[in-house]
DNA sequence: TGCTAAACGGGGTGGTCCCCCATATCGTAC
DNA sequence: GTACGATATGGGGGACCACCCCGTTTAGCA
């Protein structure tokens, strides 16, 4: 990669993040090229798509993410690790708005964004499970399922995401009540 | 209003319909006025823009949803009542594509919209709670905000609606299980 | 039947995404 | 230090979009 290309492209993915943030997964690309001093073509070269920038904007968002999940394995509490970990993929989703919808299209076009996001989470859930710290039907894609649409919904509103992550957790309506 | 002006409205009502359920809530509304056989001047003279398109596209989904919560404050089982009832508004929002999406925007834009569903469905998670066969601290808002999230995301996915629902209803990680 | 208020839709504006290709620049081999 | 081939660039264009102005047509009434 030329010296010239690899300054383009390190201060779009910059630039990138920041209109992300502002504005959501859907923010103008032109925009973003605009921002950046370069035309929309150089955009478009390098990431070919939305979803290839948006993941890059995101890529270190997800090893954040992951390495949290490993950090939480060692945890004391499987099921306090989960929630803990649950709450940081929200928390991260609403600090970098878009982070919801690149898993959404990721997940669509299978790239290998959403597997490693699953990978990580997988173990922590099943580690719950077997301390009974977690529902025993609930399987790792359906739990991010329901966490990445938390943080597509609410993505603007921490308070919010918060609360509907503590409800999901705990159930509208769970067994032991009745 | 004029018999030309009204035979219009009604025919744009029903392709959008057709529209909205094929693409989502973003389908284009040129195709729609195309396929209305108008032209997109008339499309927009009637709704004035996308959202109140929806909420016209919506309105009869809108009274059955509320009809439903109203029959089902009746049934012996409030808890029951309460699931039967969030089952049906999502049934509603994968039958018909964009229903999340045109609540949201309902919601944001202060509309009348998602206020009469919030006044259907409190009532019902009221008489639950009262029964202790759902969260004492669960808001309806929440409720309907974690549903909406639910088939924002899933719409195009009945199976995994349903899945993502049963697991918000009974908690990923309810206090009982520990 | 004639008239007026209402509805209509072609076409314009300004925006989007994405791509082609002539031009400019880089990095190297001499 | 220079010349040159490989590579990166971005203006401009195509295809689409939402939304609106305004000249034309039509409905419904007197």
């Amino acid at each position: 990669m030329r010296a010239d290309a690899l300054r383009n492209y390190e201060r779009l993915v910059a630039v990138a993040a920041e209109v992300v943030a502002e504005q959501g997964a859907d923010a103008s690309m032109e925009e973003i090229a605009r921002r950046a001093g370069v035309g929309s073509a150089t955009l478009h070269r390098h990431f070919g798509g939305r979803t290839a920038m948006l993941e890059a904007v995101f890529e270190t968002s997800i090893d954040a993410v992951c390495k949290r999940a490993a950090d939480l394995l060692g945890h004391s509490d499987p099921g306090e690790a989960l929630r803990v970990w649950l709450q940081a993929v929200i928390a991260h989703a609403v600090k970098n708005r878009g982070l919801g919808a690149a898993l959404l299209l990721s997940a669509e076009r299978g790239s290998e964004f959403h597997a490693r996001i699953t990978r990580a989470g997988r173990q922590l859930l099943k580690r719950a499970q077997q301390h009974r710290a977690a529902d025993a039907g609930a399987t790792i894609a359906d739990v991010l399922g329901l966490v990445n649409a938390i943080s597509l919904t609410a993505e603007r509103d921490a308070a919010q995401a918060d609360r509907l992550l503590a409800l999901a957790i705990r159930g509208v309506s769970p067994a032991a009540v009745s």
